[in-house]
RNA sequence: CGGGGUGUAGCGCAGUUGGUCAGCGCGCCUGCUUUGGGAGCAGGAAGCCGCCGGUUCGAGUCCGGCCACCCCGACCA
């Protein structure tokens, strides 16, 4: 099939599709807003999902599952969560043929059927802290949608705790706020800000949400996980108590944390380039493609490259492109814009030499190496990719981060070179609203320890004790 | 919901003022020759021309209506 890539100069919205058309990573599905997610693009998400499982494994969470189907009567609830999401979900009205007495939504997530079951499960002081998370899709009835990034259903995980004091509750969130940033860092190679919302972009019945934001190669931002504290919220809307340690009644405190597919968008948008998918090493599917070159020799050739095969295999995640029905070059390109950190050629040449040639995805670096060890040097280079990809995301993002202090700089700099601006800001929602007007711009997070540095809000003028980030943002 | 665009073979497209307009490229299948950056030749399969209804002797082509999808905005992870 020949594909061909828009370059992100000329058209990034289509060249972001038309790489995920180019890696087979995801197709359109016969419903609006909705995809199919092709086995190239779930490799990914099953790698993420192992790691960020290890991850809530290693702090203490126990994964469950709850209905897909939530009765309305939960949703209402709480009053603030149901005003944010009654717009956007899905509801069910007939099952088996027949009129439902109550309508069941869809979960647009899933607080409230899950603290249904905590007020059971909860009792005493002992019972908490309760950790548990699950994996699942939900639904959410968008305008506008784009795949991975925005899709009427998307996979995700959730993470819901219940704690017997606040600050419990709020470490658990910083706790997970942190598995986040870790796992965007460390997995995805992804340089991320992190820190708190404002009140006007919290989640929907939380006290306080904090997020990780990352920026994509166009300079817009990109909220790649949140984590919430839900202060008491649930736990009065269904009635979750416990006796302490004294023999007194309280409402316990929760938290809820989650990141979806739409990580694998961010992870196109941050890495990959005019000729397809960059992929992380520590997330690709596939780490290693041995691409025999057959010449003269297919069977010398043919047997070298499936013993080279086997042997990476040992170590590696390793696959081989061995048609014979198509040329180098094909297989090179097909190679190229999968995302595969490495590639490996193995011809003639290299045999009579006892070498290999290995190419880099990230920076198409093509370097001749001995045979002899070639799975700890091919080990190595990879750990050598993830490092470049984060240190080029972090670079970018910097060469792209400014500071502001006039609102008339603001409103034309932010059209003219997109970017994360730190402003001063004089915490008003209505002055976050008016910016968000007239420049479509959003505050996207107070970061979390950086020092203070007073100074006048861009608009008002009124003290400002700190510097925020504005972005446009998906 | 507003603005823009597109629906013709798996993908990308062409198809003049209605009359061999059912076509091209890529892909796919068969065979042979090839193989260190998108191979060549020969043969082959494949399309309710988005849907419905008009006009007409005759409609991808003209008219009316509908539908779907994409892009850009308003809601959001």
């Amino acid at each position: 099939m020949e594909i061909t890539i828009a370059t992100r100069a000329e058209d990034y919205s289509r060249w972001y599709t038309d790489v995920i058309a180019a890696a087979q990573l995801a197709d359109y599905a016969p419903v609006k807003g909705c995809m199919v997610i092709r086995p190239n693009g779930y490799a990914i998400w099953e790698r993420m999902q192992r790691a960020l499982d290890d991850m809530f494994k290693e702090t203490g969470h126990r994964n469950a599952y709850f209905p897909l189907f939530i009765p309305e009567s939960f949703l209402k609830k709480e009053a603030e969560h149901v005003e944010g999401f009654a717009p956007e979900c899905a509801v069910v009205t007939h099952g088996g043929g027949k009129k439902l007495d109550e309508p069941l939504f869809v979960r647009p997530t899933s607080e409230t059927i899950i603290w249904d079951s905590y007020r059971n499960w909860i009792q005493s002081y002992r019972d908490l802290p309760l950790l548990i998370n699950q994996w699942c899709n939900i639904v959410r009835w968008e305008m506008r949608t784009r795949l991975f990034l925005r899709t009427t259903e998307f996979l995700w995980q959730e993470g819901h705790t219940a704690h017997a004091t606040e600050e419990d509750a709020r470490q658990e969130a910083m706790r997970m706020l942190h598995v986040y940033r870790r796992f965007a860092e460390e997995w995805m190679a992804l340089p991320v800000l992190y820190g708190e919302k404002t009140a006007a972009q919290k989640f929907a019945g939380a006290i306080r949400t904090h997020c990780i934001e990352a920026m994509m190669q166009d300079g817009k931002a990109l909220q790649a996980g949140t984590s919430h504290e839900l202060g008491q919220n649930f736990a009065r809307a269904f009635n979750v108590t416990f006796l302490n340690e004294k023999g007194g009644r309280e409402f316990v405190w929760a938290t809820s944390w989650g990141v979806s597919t739409r990580l694998i968008g961010a992870l196109i948008m941050a890495h990959s380039d005019d000729k397809g998918l960059v992929l992380p090493p520590k997330l690709a599917p596939i780490e290693v493609r041995v691409i025999p070159v057959f010449a003269k020799q297919p069977e010398k050739v043919g047997t070298a490259a499936e013993a080279l095969r086997k042997e990476l295999s040992q170590t590696l995640r390793v696959d081989m492109d061995a048609r014979e029905s198509a040329s180098p070059g094909w297989r090179f390109v097909d190679w190229e814009r999968s995302g595969i950190p490495l590639r490996v050629e193995v011809g003639p040449r290299d045999i009579d030499n006892h070498t290999a040639m290995v190419v880099r995805r990230d920076t198409g670096e093509k370097t001749s190496l001995p045979r002899e060890g070639l799975a700890d040097r091919l080990a190595e280079l990879l750990m050598a990719v993830q490092k470049n990809l984060y240190d080029r995301a972090l670079a970018f993002r910097n060469a792209h981060t400014y500071q502001v202090d006039d609102y008339e700089d603001f409103k034309r700099l932010i059209d003219e070179r997109p970017g994360f601006y730190y402003a001063h800001w004089n915490g008003s929602s209505v002055v976050e609203a008016k910016i968000q007007e007239e420049t479509k711009a959003t505050i996207r997070v107070l970061e979390h320890d950086v020092e203070a540095s007073p100074g006048k809000c861009m608009v008002t003028g009124e003290p400002s004790s700190r510097r925020v980030v504005f972005a446009k943002a998906y």
